[in-house]
DNA sequence: CATGAATGAGGGTTCATTCAT
DNA sequence: AATGAATGAACCCTCATTCAT
């Protein structure tokens, strides 16, 4: 961070913010040069720089942004019942959030972009880490309640949970990667019945 | 393609073949340059571009010629007992094979950096389709024929063999991206518990 | 000069004026940016261009600065004996002033980066044109009493105060430029016995 | 060095050198650019950096051609006549060569800003210094020849080689930073009547 | 006086690709 | 078949300076 550190101006920060995740899944993560983003933003090309150092600060900025509302989100969406709240979370994962006007397909390819970049960027890998995180313990949480009512047989909550997700992952970036958002709808049928199903009691 | 249209003499195919794949396994392939693939190889960096118009067709070559080598090498593995054949598979996919030098994590690393591309691009697109595709019918059928064994439970053999290449496929990416790599023996655990064990019969 | 011309108030002067002494030595001119400079001072970035509407006004201001400060000291180093006046003048331009915590090395370095510019600056052209006659003034008024007094043999006073002053920053430069420091005490030693004794009489 | 070692082709790099010489005593070294340099060129701005991979590459490559052409010349110039060979080179080096289009001054303020650098650059600093070794060894010898004919009398040649070259340059430097051309007559008297004639035997 | 925010004009370097031989 | 030479389009970033408060 430059600009004397304290980060930019509230204001400034949200239209940085926006401009940046628009130029990211308008470009995806690979292409995705300053110019693209700075032509998101009505300011210039240098106030970029004059808050964030580089490129990669300014990417991780993003990731913070992301992972600190996906943070919020989610501990706002938990219910009373576990096997709505496991439904809920995997539409969500594969068939996207009910909101109109969120690009699902684009922006989860470019943050597949970026995660591949992960493993020899830190400050990426952290990130990317804490946003796991959040999901893992989501899940394992809503699971473990499931455990404690009654509702769901005794599995390991922790391990269960990252198989879900490792499962809905895999299946997304399959779906996407190769063009096939039809595979969604079946990917989440296929892990409703195999994963969901098996973990109701009786 | 370029030059006399039919690819180089199979000597030097087989040399460019490796040095790009030895420059994939060490650069990924985001910052993958025709420079560095020529420095894996002995010849010019000009004689690449004469035998590949673009760097992407060579890197379509270099798909190409792994998903071959991947069927032959897959038909040839399948063996009588499909509960075997399904464990070796997914320890394969998840812990890599015994084969020694061969650079797991690298290759996985850059082969996501690759697929995260396959979105906008055609002709990677339909080479990790067709890659994909061998996985699945292999699978599938190693399934189908457990069903028919009864060793196996009636399951869609499609819809399951996606989903366990869903769910190691997660998994890795997962370990890959995060640098966990700690974690593939243990998705390799969960997934053997969950997916196959309950797809035993009786 | 900006900001009611006529200068900062003394106080924020002499903080100006050594935060840009210090960044000078640290950094040399040529590297020299408004943020090194900033960075030494204790007040904002911003305010140095409101008291200085350029990084040049700023540097020549360093410059006046600096000059008088030679001025006032010189006056006062002045000794009845022209011969001793002589040497140790050649002792304070070669071995640098007793004076610790003088970076004898890192400040003339970044003079000579300064006057490198000169002669397409006529800001600084003058200021170093000012200093140069101070130097002269005094050597040649240190001769002309020496041959007054009969120390000296007859030579023109103007004429050998500037080939000393020539030997002696030639022989600094090429030490300074090519890092041999202990070039200094060879120089010395010439100049004095090649330029000091034979200008004394008999 | 680029393009797999070995330099460009004599044409190209008769034409690089040239280019950067131009471009160097036009713009001086501080405010020279890549681009200032590829405009005094007649190819593209790219294959300079095909062929030196940085900018600092490329001046150290000039100074190595300078100091080789400077040799050269060197060595064809020395006479049977010590002293006049001293005046022949004081003239030279403060008077400027004969040679129509020589621009002594821009050069030499040039290579001032250069040696400026110097002390924080290891390729500059070698290249100056095998530059000075050239001319020290030249006056030196052109010293000892004198001492041996008896024209001259018994001096240190080393050290009376070094006050002379020292002498003239800080006379040099003087003069052109100072934008007092007319200084350099007067120096180059003054350095004949007090350094060359006291040399004379008798 | 004093500041943080904001700007525009470059500057060095990289890279896939093409050309000439 | 094979190569070294050459190109042009971009890209990230820096910095002195100005603006609004």
């Amino acid at each position: 961070m430059s600009a004397t550190e304290g980060g930019p101006p509230p204001d400034t920060y949200q239209e940085i913010m926006e401009a940046t995740y628009r130029a990211f899944c308008e470009h995806g993560y690979a292409d995705l040069t300053m110019r693209d983003i700075a032509a998101q933003f009505e300011k210039s090309r240098s106030l970029l720089h004059y808050h964030y150092d580089t490129k990669q600060e300014l990417i991780v900025a993003l990731l913070e942004h992301l992972v600190a509302a996906y943070d919020d989100e989610m501990r706002e969406s938990l219910g009373a019942d576990p096997a709505a709240d496991l439904r809920r979370f995997l539409e969500e994962s594969l068939l996207g959030p009910d909101a109109p006007g969120f690009e699902f397909v684009e922006f989860h390819a470019a943050l597949l972009e970026l995660r591949s970049q992960a493993h020899r960027n830190d400050a990426y890998r952290e990130q990317l880490a804490a946003s796991q995180a959040v999901f893992q313990d989501l899940l394992a949480g809503i699971i473990r309640s499931g455990i404690e009512q009654g509702t769901f047989r005794e599995v390991d909550p922790e391990a269960y949970a990252t198989l879900l997700l490792d499962a809905a992952d895999g299946a997304r970036t399959r779906a996407i990667t190769l063009g096939q958002e039809a595979e969604l709808d079946r990917a989440h049928e296929t892990v409703v019945r195999q994963l969901v199903e098996p973990l109701m009691a009786d």
